[in-house]
DNA sequence: CTAGGGTTAG
């Protein structure tokens, strides 16, 4: 089956009936000849070739070339070039070599490797070019092995490699991570003679670079004396690869002393480095130069534009250029809703992913994933059901994000759900879809569940499935198994400063001050850098586990003070009924120059609240739209009630009441019934009561 | 005549 041998295509092919012979003259095979190169001019394979067969005499071989080379270039000819083959082979029983390299060529361009081999088996003689015409073929269809062998055999019949072996060579190196041959290969493009080739130096670079070792890679592209456009590219994209996106973009900066101009695909590799890092600065400097050398009409680099832009949060300026381009593509689309949805803005979002003119699996997940970013778990359900009718095939990403979205509703049943179909369509072997499905598990209260999972994926699991396990064990207040998790994960991997962060609020959940100690012990000891992130957990950690000294000393141990860790230790005094403390250190934030934000405004009108500064919060409260403009949530109405309820304040709970812009919720209500009751103010109590009643009917 | 790099979005 599949293949048909060439000699029966030939059989069929004669046995056709527009195959009367002929008696060929020298004008109609010229005149022939023309009208097939014409066909081949505009493109037309079939025609060509059919013309070649209705005339049953030998052509100038050229013309076969032409047509083998016109098979190559369409890559699905695999037919039309069987048919060439047949024709020469009739009516010139001796092509020469260059010919069949050609056809062999055909063959593996068309992707069938099997007639390309078939063909260098039976040639009864070969030159170098048969044997690198399929070097190369082996090379550029993922088949390193075979290409090596291929090599072997030549250099056996003392065939001579050339530069064009070497490439082949090299590339199946590249494919295969074979870096003691390369290393061989290397030494014989040397001795060859072949070191100042510009593209085997390019090769070899590399080929040191796919097989891990940079600092060869480096050292080769310095022994270039003038690497070109692609030479950089190379080295830039494999600083890319392998994480160190400083360098990438560090020898981008030298292309332009060197005078080389970037290809579209070097500014891109160049502006995703930037975005990984977040160096606005730079991505901005090369933006000016893709304006400089015009290439901003390239989707390819402008599209990395927009998503460096939006990676550093300049929402503006990305859609500045997604809005400037002349043809913006599904790629462009999606870029600018994913800076949208990634930044919070997940209405602006959604409405640009309304009306987008396509969509695929990505974009999609690129919406889904900004609700779940951002909590939004009831749109998020909804999305995932829009979703579920729009497209056919959901991929790892959507399961993961479908299994946060579970876990953020807290829906244990959907969750289930979902895992039957992620074993149904073979996804529980997937590392993102099982830990999240771990994750799930551990959110929706099923620890016992997440433990038989963590266990099944003994064979697959990474830091991350850890992770997961010990925020489950952390979020059930279990914070001695946590710990005991903890060394066992030492043995299996590093932890990150995620497993710190997730410990220490373990600990601080289950008020473990002795646990908590140990993992700050364990931070110092192993000399891990206390970035904002844990600093903060080990200032909320302190502060829960009443130890409010100690968070404090942590908190002045910090270069920078961020609002969160503000935040965290306003909130943690007023846990500790340290009020007064929580003013003061709101005051020191202030002349660090930090702005407020809502959570600050609720640690001050706590911290008012246990204090029974009834006055100086109600200033505060005023201030807070007035002075800071952050607009009062639901939970600094909450505090405000709170605050005039408890200590008294009668007329200023009715009128704060009366002038509230939102409606007063069930616990509200019943906070300031409770007060009224107890200080004896009917007038006020009766309209609760009306109140109340109205939400009941 | 046959050769190197690369496709941005979740």
């Amino acid at each position: 089956m599949g293949v048909t041998p060439a000699a029966s295509v030939l059989k069929q092919l004669l046995n056709h009936r527009n195959l009367k012979p002929q008696p060929p003259t020298a004008t109609s095979t010229a005149a022939v000849t023309t009208k097939i190169l014409s066909y081949l001019k505009q493109g037309r394979i079939r025609s060509a070739v059919s013309t070649l067969f209705s005339f049953p005499q030998p052509f100038p071989f050229d013309l076969y070339a032409h047509l083998f080379r016109a098979c190559s270039d369409h890559r699905r000819a695999i037919v039309e070039a069987r048919k060439v083959e047949s024709h020469l082979l009739t009516f010139s029983p001796n092509p020469p070599t260059f010919l069949l390299n050609r056809a062999i060529e055909a063959y593996a361009k068309c992707g069938s490797l099997r007639d390309a081999r078939e063909l260098f088996d039976e040639m009864p003689q070969r030159d170098g070019g048969t044997w690198n015409v399929l070097i190369t073929a082996y090379s550029q269809f993922g088949f390193p092995e075979e290409a090596f062998k291929l090599f072997l055999c030549m250099n056996r019949e003392g065939i001579r490699a050339n530069e064009i072996t070497f490439a082949g060579v090299l590339g199946s190196c590249a494919v295969a991570c074979e870096l003691v041959l390369s290393m061989q290969v290397h030494g014989l493009v040397t001795k060859f003679g072949f070191c100042g080739n510009v593209i085997l130096e390019s090769s070899l670079v590399d080929v040191y670079a796919k097989c891990g070792v940079m600092d060869d890679a480096r050292k080769m592209f310095h022994e270039i004396v003038r690497p070109n456009a692609v030479t950089w590219n190379v080295i830039v994209r494999r600083y890319l690869d392998a994480g160190d996106v400083r360098e990438a973009v560090f020898m981008f900066s030298r292309m332009f002393p060197a005078a080389v101009r970037p290809l579209n695909f070097t500014f891109s590799n160049a502006l995703v480095a930037c975005s990984s890092m977040a160096a606005l600065e730079e991505g901005m400097q090369i933006h000016g130069v893709v304006v400089k050398l015009g290439v901003q009409e390239d989707n390819v680099v402008s599209n990395s534009l927009i998503n460096l832009y939006v990676k550093c949060g300049k929402l503006e300026e990305g859609y500045q250029v997604f809005n400037q381009l002349g043809s913006k593509d599904l790629v462009s689309w999606t870029s600018i809703v994913s800076g949208y949805a990634m930044s919070g803005k997940t209405w602006e979002a959604r409405k640009l992913f309304d009306e987008m003119p396509e969509r695929n699996v990505i974009s999609w997940n690129a919406m889904l994933a900004g609700y779940t970013r951002f909590s939004e778990w009831y749109e998020a359900l909804d999305f995932v059901y829009l979703m579920l009718g729009a497209i056919k095939d959901l991929d790892h990403v959507t399961l993961s994000l479908m299994f946060n979205v579970t876990a953020g509703l807290s829906d244990h049943e959907m969750g289930k759900k979902v895992h039957g179909y992620i074993y149904r369509h073979g996804f529980h072997l997937n590392l993102m879809v099982s830990n999240a499905l771990l994750d799930m598990y551990g959110k929706c209260g099923n620890l016992n569940s997440a433990r038989v999972w963590f266990n099944q994926m003994s064979n697959w699991r990474d830091r991350i499935s850890w992770n997961a396990l010990l925020a489950s064990y952390g979020n059930h207040h279990l914070s001695e198994q946590a710990l005991t998790m903890f060394s066992e994960m030492q043995w299996e991997t590093k932890p990150s400063k995620y497993t710190f962060g997730t410990l220490l609020a373990a600990c601080a959940n289950a008020f473990a001050l002795d646990h908590g100690k140990q993992i700050h012990g364990f931070i110092i000891r192993h000399e891990f850098q206390i970035d904002t992130i844990i600093r903060t957990a080990l200032v909320y950690m302190y502060s829960k586990c009443r130890c409010l000294d100690y968070a404090i000393e942590v908190l002045k141990g910090a270069v920078s003070r961020d609002v969160i860790i503000w935040n965290t230790i306003i909130m943690g005094c007023c846990h500790n009924h340290k009020g007064i403390e929580a003013l003061e250190l709101f005051g020191v934030m202030e002349a660090e120059g930090i702005m407020p934000d809502h959570v600050t405004f609720q640690g001050i009108l706590l911290a008012c609240v246990e204090e029974g500064l009834v006055e100086f919060g109600a200033k505060c409260f005023k201030s807070m739209s007035n002075q800071y403009r952050v607009l009062p949530r639901l939970e600094h109405y909450d505090c405000m009630i709170e605050l005039y309820s408890r200590h008294g304040y009668m007329v200023e709970l009715e009128n704060f009441f009366k002038t509230m812009p939102i409606e007063p919720t069930i616990p509200m209500l019943t906070r300031a019934l409770d007060a009224c009751q107890k200080n004896e103010y009917a007038r006020l109590g009766e309209w609760i009561t009306e109140k109340i009643n109205e939400f009941q009917h």
